[in-house]
Formats: structure tokens, sequence, C-alpha cells
DNA sequence: ATTACTGCAAAGCATTTGCAAATGC
DNA sequence: GCATTTGCAAATGCTTTGCAGTAAT
């Protein structure tokens, strides 16, 4: 492997330490191969991305000694949704944005109108109500997602000072 | 107009009534002009279609007496969109979904893996609880979205019938 | 008459794919 | 050595747009 981990932040290494011997089990159950490339986007997923879409990615790594071409992310990061290390939010605009869901437990989105930022939270107590919903419908649960849409707090308050 | 109102089914018919002079107000409010493509677009929304993709209903409108183009199609459904008279759904797969809001109270969605089902529901205790998440973080909702994924209870008896 | 809307076909944009060369096993 | 993966560039599929002609006010 030709990268430097050592130049990565801190929490970025442990994170990756973490995450990529979970992709290469994932990767050997499905006979598919660990490869440099893997590994790249890999890193680059878990560094200095909270919400990131597949293109902002490809661009990053699209030049410099860690290259990957554009196809190889959107199909690398693919795997790593099958993989369940990462989650895939298509809500916005045209294209998915992404988020690592390693050591990142599940949690919902608030999104603003104005400056598209993502605020995270979550509420026990809404998941009960959906599981119940389920039930009522005999739906059996995969996953969810809740997204509300809004102003947040400091897009409000710039509105007020106009 | 050349369209026969006479030829739909009473209840899209009714529908159309009341929500043609919505769109009319809407219409003038922006200065914009109310056509005849226009109302041909809102008919064939609120026709036969409980959801339904933007390429699909220009495809059902582009041929025959009532011919909207692509384009317009589009076009029409975003001014439908800011009028509130439809909603979009851009969770599933690359091309956004409608569904029409008029005498269709707020719900949500559970979208069934395998054979793409929607499924709606609606829960006043969640929209509750989104309000408290909401009030903690300053942030003022506009709208929301709840999507459910996983299996409908018919894909299920048919996965044990295998 | 004036200005907006429509149709058409071409452009855009994110994403996917085919294929020859490179790489992992 | 053989099969999978990669890079590249071309193709795809939904959606948007420019423009000349057409319709609404």
């Amino acid at each position: 492997m030709s990268m430097n981990e050592q130049d990565l932040p801190e929490e970025v290494r442990e994170s990756v330490e973490e995450a990529w011997p979970l992709f290469v089990e994932f990767l050997k159950k499905k006979d598919a191969r660990v490869t440099q490339a893997r590994k790249i986007v890999l890193t680059q997923v878990f560094s200095r991305h909270d919400h990131f879409c597949a293109d902002d990615l490809a661009a990053e790594l699209s030049s410099g000694i860690n290259h990957v071409s554009r196809g190889t992310v959107y199909r690398t990061l693919a795997l790593m949704e099958e993989a369940g290390l990462v989650r895939v939010i298509r809500d916005t605009d045209v294209h998915a944005h992404y988020e690592h869901t390693f050591n990142h437990p599940h949690h919902e989105h608030m999104i603003c109108d104005k400056c598209g930022q993502f605020i995270e939270f979550s509420d026990d107590s809404i998941m009960e109500h959906i599981d119940q919903a389920c039930k009522k419908h005999n739906f059996s649960e995969r996953t969810h997602r809740i997204v509300v849409f809004g102003v947040c707090a400091s897009c409000q308050q710039s509105e007020n000072t106009d």
C-alpha cells in the first residue's frame, strides 16, 4: 500500500483502522478483491466528510498520488453501502448524499432550506411509533429515514437582520 | 378548452373541478397564464395516479388529442408543486415520484423493497415528537418526510411460498 | 400588440457501463 | 496464470433549457 497513513489526523486513522478490516471481511465473504483503490476510497470517506456526495469524493481523488477514477469511486461506494459502512440520503437535489455509519448510530436529519446544513437528531419514541405502525401494516422494516425541511437557527437570525 | 370533461370518472372530475380553480388563482397571483396545456397536465395528475413519475405522465400525454410536450409537463409539475397541489418524493431511485396533495392530507410512506409499492400511514404522536425535536434545535419546520423501507405483507407471504 | 408559454431537439448532469490494460489472488 | 478490478471515455436516463413559433391577455 502506498498510502501514508501516518499523515492522517488521529481520529480519521482510528476510524480507518477499525472500518477497513470490516470492509476486508465483507469483501472476502463476497469473493471480491481487497484492492488499493478500495482502501483509498474508504480512507477518503472517513476523512473530513460528514456528508458528501459521490462526485465530490471522486473529484478529490481525481489527481495526486491517491488517484482513483470516477467510476471506481461510484462502484466502491455501492460496495460500502452494501457492507453497511455508508448510508445514502437521496432527498434534496439530484445527486445522492452519503454519510458514514461507522461509530455513527442511526439518527435523523433536519436540512436547512437556506444554507443546506444537515442537523442530526434522534428520538427513541419516534422509533417506537414507527415500529407500531409497521406492526399494524404487517410491514417488515429494514430501515427508515426521517427528514425535516425548514430553516435552521442561524439562518433565522440572519433573516431577522435583513 | 377542447377537453371532454364529461368523459372523466366522477371522482376525478370532482377533484379537477376543485383543484383547477386553486391553480388558476395561484397562476394569476404569479402573473402567469392560464393555458390549455396546464389544465391538461393538472387533469392527468388527478386521473388514475396515486404515485407517478414525471416521465410516465409525459409519456401518457405524448400523443392523442390532449398532447403536451415533455418539457411542459416538467415545467407544469414544478408549478403545481409550488402551488402546493402536488408533492415530490425523491427517495428510491433516480427519478422523483409525485403524488397529489389535494384532499390528501399529510401522511408518511412505507416502500416495499420487493414490489416497490407505496403504503401510506400517519401517526399524530410522531408529528408531536418531531415538533419537540425542532423546538430543541430552534429549527423552524416547513415540512417533513418519513419513509420506512422494508418488505410489505404480501411480499413476505410470497417469500414464504418459495 | 405584447409578453408569456409551448414544442422540439439539443444540452446537462449524475451515474453507469463496455472494454482493454492492470492488479490481486 | 486466471479472474476480477480499474481507468477511461462513451453511453445512459432523467431533467432542464434555448429558441422560434404559438397562444393568452
